[in-house]
RNA sequence: GGCCUGGUAGUUCAGUUGGUUAGAACGCUAGCCUGUCACGCUAGAGGUCAGGGGUUCGAGUCCCCUUCAGGUCGCCA
């Protein structure tokens, strides 16, 4: 071993210890007859200190120092003195008397400086990851990311959960999410595909009988990606046999609870709040609602659809829907900060425009309230609670849309008035989802969560006769605002089975060709099972409070999906193409 | 595929109405300095203003295209 102990541990109790430290040099400081170097490792920083009394080849080498060189440092722990100590670092009240120094590698000067808050533009960070891994930031939460799985592997496991890795390359299964194809060079033409996620595995070994399951699976989509998506990500993936949502709720809640006592020495009440998806987007116009804030959503359909004003009275005769949320605090927006919400909504699915009636201080103005009349008006603010230093938002428009914008909205205006507390976690349970949402482009009615997705006892009957009246046993944990993961109860009779697929326009023969194998396990025996996957990259930034999960990532990738780094993906030689018997159609260029 | 933001020294940025030789801080190099810890002081090097085209007597600045990065809508069963 080159060292004895980390940089960051020692302590006044090692006053007097010969130590040996390694790591990479943050600064060197040359003050003549007197030289320091802050000595950098995962666990913290230490002061080397050479002076007169240091051996002089020591002294050379400690001048030649530069940034990022890695040493080897041998010598004694000593106090510093009164005047000299640093209390502003964990091991400032000591130093290192160095004896002996090796430098064992040498270093360009970095690109960007090794420091926290380091404020060098992402690109070029990623192009040097591994320099940015250095940063205390960065690796700190990469240890929590390990800690966090650590934690979760630990609680499945004292919970009869057996840990199976399930395989990456699978069968292509068009449905749903784009598939990344692996090609096979002993079935030329044929393709293996990456898996979104190991569901259907998972299943199967429910069918063996291995009845808890549990895996830390990496999956992968071919989708754009957002702050909060890369192409590929990890879950901790779960199922249960004989067990239905109640018994997978509790389980997860009391992991939920546990998690947060060991990572954020956060109590957690359990049972958490559940609400049905329908409410969800009739109260927040979104299936992930952030409740650390109010701003709810308010139907005033009913109120408005005999009004003068044309765009809330046409667009109700047209079916759609006018409601409203009232932003409290928001009276004091000026009209210029009003017009850039307007202009945030309208990149929501296209939403048309922004009605707006705000009380600044008693001054009450707004862009609406003339084309109604006295009573209407009234009526509006008894049911919005206008009072005071409010701003009330109206939207009109078809259902999906007033859902899209005014659940965004009240997202955007909480971050604006910046009334989020950073330590605050609101949990809870979206249930009841509809089993299937119809698709206008392929004309057909697709599964909004899976086609294994069991559909509630009480709306099988419809399930052929009237799809869009079914609901399914599946569930979304939400935390502030993002979906941390989500699971349901599958089919585990091929009747119902079939009947989904029939359902989603499937034909025997393609269900059979995408889907066969599960059909046919599930002749053989097929306990009821139910299961839940969490979204480990969105768990870890959520519990360290970063929207983009890059930083929990260790080398991410880039919004065109490739990697700055080893720039992947890349071109392959001929020759690879030719056993793969691949051929390439290069994207037509302009000359 | 659409929309928005950004790209100026190694890094982070400033750069006025289009006008002389494009600046600052940090970093880097060299010298001085025995208690610094974002050490200090002195001197110095360092620029294809992302790339290409256009307008103009003159472009970092205005226009067009391309490219890279970020955000977002579509997409993500």
């Amino acid at each position: 071993m080159l060292r004895t102990i980390y940089c960051g541990e020692l302590r006044e109790e090692h006053i007097g210890q010969e130590v040996k430290v390694c790591g990479w040099v943050q600064r060197q400081r040359d003050l003549g007859g007197l030289i320091f170097i802050d000595l950098r490792d995962r666990s913290g920083i230490v002061q080397l200190a050479f002076d007169q009394d240091s051996d002089k080849e020591d002294f050379e080498k400690a001048f030649a120092t530069r940034s990022e060189y890695v040493l080897c440092a041998t010598g004694t722990v000593r106090s510093r003195g009164e005047s000299a100590r640093n209390a502003n670092i964990p091991t400032g009240f000591i130093e290192i008397a160095v004896t002996h120094l090796d430098i064992i590698s040498a270093a360009q000067t970095p690109p960007f400086e090794i420091v926290d808050n380091s404020n060098a533009r992402e690109e070029l960070r990623l192009k040097h990851r591994y320099l940015d891994l250095r940063r205390p930031e960065l690796q700190s939460k990469l240890i929590a990311r390990s800690k966090i799985t650590t934690i979760a592997r630990n609680f499945f496991a004292d919970n009869g959960f057996i840990d199976v890795e399930t395989p990456i390359l699978v069968k292509s299964t068009p449905e749903g999410a784009r598939d990344y194809l692996v090609p096979s060079r002993v079935h030329p033409g044929s393709f293996y595909a990456l898996p979104q996620s190991p569901q259907l595995y998972k299943q199967l070994l429910m069918v063996s009988g291995f009845d808890r399951y549990f895996q830390i699976a990496r999956c992968f989509r071919d989708e754009d990606l957002r702050a909060d998506r890369q192409p590929e990500f990890t879950q901790i993936d779960l199922e249960m046999s004989f067990v239905d949502q109640e018994d997978i709720i509790d389980v997860n809640e009391r992991f939920l609870k546990h998690l947060f006592k060991e990572f954020k020495g956060i109590d957690l009440e359990i049972p958490l709040q559940r609400m049905p998806y329908d409410q969800a987007m009739l109260r927040y116009g979104c299936d992930k609602p952030d409740l650390r804030f109010g701003f709810e959503i308010v139907e005033l359909t009913e109120l408005l659809k005999d009004c003068e004003f044309k765009v809330f009275a046409d667009t109700i005769a047209n079916g759609g829907k006018v409601r409203a949320i009232n932003v409290k605090g928001g009276g004091k927006f000026t009209r210029k900060e009003i017009d850039s919400l307007t202009d945030y909504v309208k990149t929501q699915q296209k939403a048309k425009g922004l009605a707006w009636t705000k009380n600044n201080g008693g001054e009450i103005s707004s862009s609406y309230a003339k084309f109604l009349t006295e009573d209407e008006n009234k009526a509006i603010y008894d049911a919005m609670g206008f009072e005071n230093d409010d701003i009330i938002f109206i939207v009109a428009d078809k259902t999906k849309v007033v859902c899209a914008a005014l659940g965004a909205l009240r997202c955007e205006v909480a971050r604006r008035l910046n009334i989020i507390d950073p330590d605050c976690y609101k949990l809870l349970w979206i249930t009841d989802f509809p089993m299937f949402e119809y698709d206008e482009e392929e004309n057909r009615y697709v599964a909004t969560h899976h086609p294994f997705t069991a559909p509630r006892d009480e709306d099988l009957e419809f399930l052929l006769t009237d799809p869009g009246k079914v609901y399914s046993k599946a569930y979304d944990i939400i935390i502030n605002g993002s979906e941390a993961g989500g699971g349901s109860v599958r089919i585990h009779t091929p009747e119902v089975q079939n009947k989904v697929f029939d359902a989603i326009g499937l034909t025997k023969e393609e269900s059979q060709l995408k889907f066969g194998y599960l059909l046919e396990a599930f002749k053989y025996g097929v306990p009821p099972h139910a299961g839940l996957a969490y979204g480990l990259d969105r768990l870890v930034g959520l519990l360290l409070g970063t929207d983009a999960i890059r930083d929990v990532i260790a080398f991410p990738k880039v919004q065109n999906a490739s990697e700055l780094m080893t720039e992947c993906p890349s071109e392959v030689p001929q020759k690879s193409l030719d056993e793969l018997f691949i051929s390439v159609n290069p994207p037509a260029k302009e000359e």
